[in-house]
DNA sequence: CCCAGGTGGTGCTTGTGGCGCACCAGTGGC
DNA sequence: GCCACTGGTGCGCCACAAGCACCACCTGGG
């Protein structure tokens, strides 16, 4: 039993047994449900399908053994008990509200700092992170596209997205860092349409060497590409050299040869128009894939901020990925 | 409070965003992590692992991004930072709770009446009810053990208990009840040492015919238990006909022939030696299942104190079935 | 008249968070 | 030394929350 307590001070010596709260997150939906005056509205507020608010509502109903809410064709009316009930829970969700906030605040880890790769930055992630930004408010968003990842043991950034070829080898990572693939998509080669027709068909990927091949930094990508099929000796390549990926991107577009691109970072183009798919559908080029990996420092990994992201950034790219099938599929 | 809503206004408005409170869960063990200032006391008191309890708090620190608790091999002291937001935290869950027990007490689902088979009532429920009772000293329990189950229509009782043997037909629910396996036990042939030492061996189930078998209101139990063995033409049965199962029990010890009994309703008396199961892990009597079934009105299945009851049981009966297996087996 | 756009309700499937268990390490009193 | 207590952790289970797709219903407008 609890000592005599020297000089604890007690917050309530004879408090109400905990057994009989109420599941919280259905509290929490009424919260909502009184609030905005309907299941629909309570649920979008929520981010939450209409659905389960509808059965959290029930549910209290049903554990407290009284109504809480009138249904109705225009929405959802508090009964006087639930209004009188509501008042009270709001009061004090608000009141839990406010001093997390307050503690959230202190902890100053307000902010998430992203690193990411360029093309993932370019072509996907500033195109919809104002989206996350406006989720949350609160939440101070730096994002940063770099070549190389951040430093984490000296908390360069809270968060780093990066792209690996699956049939390249893996760079190994600290222990510090835990990581996530956060998305599957295959390395294909692209041109425009123009150049296609100009240029000599491409039936099989040893066709490719006679090709004006755009390169980033280093020849390596497309030699692992093309080793992956089973091509040797493919000697020195040659070709412009133009350091970032979204560079050869746009020589390709330009008619100046063939850039080798994830199909993410090229849907746009693809779906214009602007590139081609090489090989697309042919037995002669099976998909080599990539993933996007998430990277933070494990110690960090559940924390609210980064957690949140994450959670928004995979539902994210899971609705993104189908259309990503049907656009170059 | 009212919104603009012109339309559908996208935006979060002034209330604190809901989707910064932390887990709720979390903060229901912090909660009583402070008041009880240890981690297993507060376990104890919320009626869980003190291993949950220990990960919630570290989970809603590093969600918080603050350090709640610090930890002693005497227990928990609160720091700075969580005293204070205990002190908010514990009023405000007070608030609810208070407003909850109102509301629970209007609902007047304040009793629980129970209806049982006598022999699940005398020999197991009663004896661990009061443990319930301990518990839920807010619910007023009536347990009445009687032959037939209850008319849930006119809700003449909440719960009801029964055991079927799962080789004999099993009875027709009305669409008004749900029910829910709680327990399966096999069904067993008992007698005295006294009794089998007087009188011939049983090694086989066809020996039985040739023993005084013990009835309870009709012939049917013995003869369905038999039959499930593959006799046929079994015949006219005969012997006692004693109406209840704890009076065949009562016989049995007595010496005065052979009962049919469940594992759970003759577990004292095998372990005391006063019974003696028949055939026990001999190949020609493989084991009857029997099954003891919840059944309750299926729009009451999900309130708050049949919920409770329901999740006592089975958790009671699941800590008790090993040593029911290690007694008989 | 029906149809479009609201409301809430529900059966089905899936994913995950809460949980108990069993075991560990550190501390302190006897 | 032992023992009783503290909190921490890897593992596996499962109940519950959530999403989805679809339903019935109401209402106002073309």
């Amino acid at each position: 039993m609890a000592k005599p307590s020297a000089g604890k001070a007690r917050t309530n010596p004879n408090p109400p047994t905990r057994q009989s709260l109420p599941p919280f997150e259905a509290v929490r939906a009424f919260d909502a449900v009184g609030r905005l005056g309907g299941i629909r509205r309570a649920a979008q507020w929520l981010d939450r399908d209409h659905a389960v608010v509808s059965r959290h509502i029930r549910m209290l109903e049903s554990w407290l053994g009284v109504q809480l809410i009138e249904r109705k064709p225009s929405g959802a009316l508090l009964t006087d008990d639930g209004r009188q009930y509501h008042a009270v829970v709001a009061q004090a969700m608000d009141t839990i509200a406010y001093a997390t906030l307050d503690l959230l605040n202190r902890g100053q880890h307000k902010g998430l700092k992203i690193y990411c790769a360029p093309g993932f930055a370019l072509h996907w992630l500033s195109g919809r992170l104002d989206a996350f930004e406006a989720k949350n408010p609160d939440i101070d968003l730096v994002l940063r596209p770099t070549e190389a990842s951040p430093d984490f043991a000296s908390h360069e950034a809270d968060v780093d997205i990066r792209f690996n070829a699956t049939y390249e080898e893996q760079p190994e990572l600290p222990a510090l860092v835990r990581s996530q693939i956060i998305a599957r998509v295959p390395i294909i080669a692209v041109a425009s349409q123009e150049y296609l027709g100009r240029s000599g068909p491409i039936a099989r990927p040893a066709d490719l060497l006679g090709h004006h091949l755009l390169h980033e930094d280093a020849f390596d990508t497309w030699a692992n590409w093309l080793t992956s099929y089973g091509l040797e000796h493919i000697g020195a390549l040659s070709g412009p050299r133009l350091s970032q990926g979204h560079l050869t991107l746009e020589a390709a577009r330009r008619g100046r040869g063939v850039a080798l691109a994830n199909r993410l970072a090229a849907a746009r183009d693809l779906q214009s128009g602007r590139l081609i798919e090489i090989g697309k559908g042919s037995p002669s080029f099976p998909h080599r894939l990539g993933e996007y990996v998430l990277q933070m420092r494990r110690d960090r990994w559940g924390d609210r901020i980064p957690r949140r992201f994450r959670q928004w950034l995979i539902r994210a790219i899971d609705r993104d990925l189908p259309a990503l099938e049907d656009d170059a599929g």
